[in-house]
DNA sequence: CCCTGATTCGC
DNA sequence: GCGAATCAGG
């Protein structure tokens, strides 16, 4: 296949529409999805979603328990999406803050032993 | 395992 | 410049 005005016009169309390589690919015809990427990105399109690296630089973990210094009391349902951790500076030697810890390690102090 | 796009590589 | 191949992420 060839890319035509016609053919590139139509690539640049869908594209802008919002569809998915693949899907432009299938309504061109002829062409697979890795040309479609391939010439869109030769055009200087591409770039809407996946902003994938070659690598994988995710080094973000430990944030506030190796750390040692932020309050990690749960705050909501962990399966709910606005769960985080509390966040506040703890108490030494305490993975709680202080109010935290005061809710962590309260027991009843009338709840007989 | 499916999908997505990005980048790389050879023609 | 082209597209497959490979890589990387959801």
């Amino acid at each position: 296949m060839d890319w035509t005005e016609d053919r590139i016009d139509l690539l640049q169309r869908l594209w802008a529409q919002g569809q998915s390589a693949s899907q432009i690919a299938e309504q061109l015809g002829g062409v697979t999805r890795n040309a479609v990427i391939g010439k869109a990105h030769r055009l200087g399109l591409s770039a809407r979603p996946s902003p994938i690296r070659r690598e994988s630089p995710k080094p973000r973990v430990a944030r506030f328990n190796g750390n040692g210094r932020t309050c990690l009391w749960p705050v909501g349902d962990p399966k709910q999406p606005g769960f985080h951790f509390c966040g506040e500076p703890i108490e030494p030697n305490r993975p709680y803050c202080a109010s935290h810890c005061t809710v962590a390690y309260h027991r009843k102090a009338d709840a007989a032993a």
